[in-house]
DNA sequence: TTCAACTCGGTACAGAGTACGGATTAATGC
DNA sequence: GCATTAATCCGTACTCTGTACCGAGTTGAA
């Protein structure tokens, strides 16, 4: 029944799906949502259920492959550049064919981001204790959010549960089982690293996004950018500011060494939970 | 000089705004990006430069007055809501007298920011060390996203630094002053605090966000889901996960506390960042 | 053979950002 | 006082979006 890999293998014939509830009727402008429609049939959609229905011509495409072009478009040009039309242009197909597949795109989204879930292999057992492991899931998650930086962007409260989503989200909970933390603690500590991962990660994709946009590295950004603002500002007023913007403009040769950032905040926060780790392991 | 409250209070007659370098000349569809458009008319529109020109009928609004319109839309309706025509509606006036006074959707946004930072009023010194004036930033930051949750939709790297988003760095990084550590770990432990503060008011915004635009609690959605979970996943699999994810449900009567999961990691990385500032006093 | 179920996809619609150009208004130069 | 010039204001139009709707073609079962 559990689809450990990539879901959706073989979900077609789902008919024109029509959608339950449309609460918000016009075309989705700005972020994507994760998880808007109708709940059993993202469930269907995630986990591979629904067996080919039996009438009618055969499906020439799957869930699978519209994701996997989706996945390709968003990490290619983002997800402001995944439309209907671009996804099924890739595939081959009609824009309104891939509605015999998906109802949405919201669902669409939903079933890319379990997808991409599915690459973290989980390399079951780091070795090394607690620490080692939450490190591991720390630069899985910094990876992944690289790799794929449209997932970002996909509000992910509410998550769409996919088999490769809740594998993910068991595998990071094991990181911490066990050392003597509640089962409160062990969901915020897991929140609170892959969140970190989340942050920075969004820090770094969104300058690597404005050097793609603008032609220009942050550095070279800044050496336009600053004189301009000398011309406007009394650096005095903000002397604080203006020397260790200067000191880390200097130290990286950009206005933020994003790695930096993710790595002292790791180990800062590692330290953190070591604290409390040891409280309760005495 | 230099306008320490809200910029633009007067600027206006900026002529007809023409684009410089138009490299992305569709509409922007997608999440909004900040800093996108010319360098130096973002500088004269946030920090108030540009005198009122002589010629010509005497303008109706302000660069302020559009930016507080655009700032009631964001808060009331999220920033997928914020259109032109609807911020021009607000300030009764036609759709394209708004770009008499803004180059664009973008940069708009830009000025909103940096209004919204102008309510960190900076209270100057807050009583205590390092670790109280760290604190109070995590929760200054914490609340704005909560007043403003658009905010966390504005892909800030480059950020547009106005004469608001100056005081705001400036005034963090002097709670780290004077304690032993260098300027980069300055800069590094500000982004950390601000950063958690961000992850954390995130989650909790997108959920409020779903629960608006379902009517559902988390808690009700997940009562919903899960038994249709049930019938597909064998939980045996995911133990820990479905353990963890049950603790966490009833404990808080919904799939999450966010407000303690951000103080939960607040403490966590403060506690981290005391570790490397003993390391250094002594 | 008939028919129901299914896939495929063309057309149409509302709503987005904004380029363009015309109408109106006000201050300056003669 | 009058023409000139620089602003403001804004209606129209264009492209691109997600997707509702419906007709045409295809297949397996009765």
């Amino acid at each position: 029944m559990l689809a450990k890999t990539v879901p959706c293998t073989h979900i077609t014939g789902l008919g024109r799906m029509t959608r339950v509830s449309t609460d918000h009727s016009g075309p989705q402008y700005g972020p994507q949502y994760s998880g808007s429609g109708d709940p059993k049939r993202s469930i269907e959609l995630l986990w591979g259920i629904q067996e080919r229905p039996k009438r009618g011509p055969k499906p020439r495409l799957t869930v699978e492959r519209i994701a996997r072009a989706g996945i390709e478009v968003a990490d290619a040009e983002g997800l402001a550049a995944l439309s209907m039309r671009q996804v099924a242009d890739r595939v081959g197909v009609g824009t309104m064919s891939l509605y015999t597949y998906v109802p949405g795109k919201a669902e669409l989204i939903d079933v890319m981001l379990d997808t991409v879930y599915g690459e973290l292999v989980a390399a079951d057992e780091v070795p090394g204790g607690w620490r080692a492991k939450l490190e591991h899931v720390a630069r899985q998650n910094w990876a992944l959010f690289h790799r794929h930086p449209w997932t970002l962007q996909v509000a992910a409260s509410r998550p769409a549960l996919g088999p490769n989503a809740t594998t993910k989200y068991d595998y990071e909970l094991r990181a911490v089982e066990g050392i003597g933390l509640t089962d409160l603690e062990m969901d915020a500590v897991v929140s609170l690293i892959v969140g970190h991962a989340e942050g920075a990660a969004r820090r770094a994709v969104d300058a690597a996004e404005a050097e793609r946009r603008t032609g220009l590295t942050d550095l070279q950004w800044w050496e336009a950018y600053s004189p301009l603002l000398d011309e406007v500002v009394d650096a005095n007023q903000f002397a604080t500011a203006a020397r260790v913007g200067q000191a880390a403009g200097t130290a990286y040769g950009a206005a933020h060494d994003f790695e930096y950032g993710f790595e002292f905040g790791l180990q800062r926060v590692l330290d953190g939970i070591e604290g409390l780790v040891r409280g309760r392991g005495s």
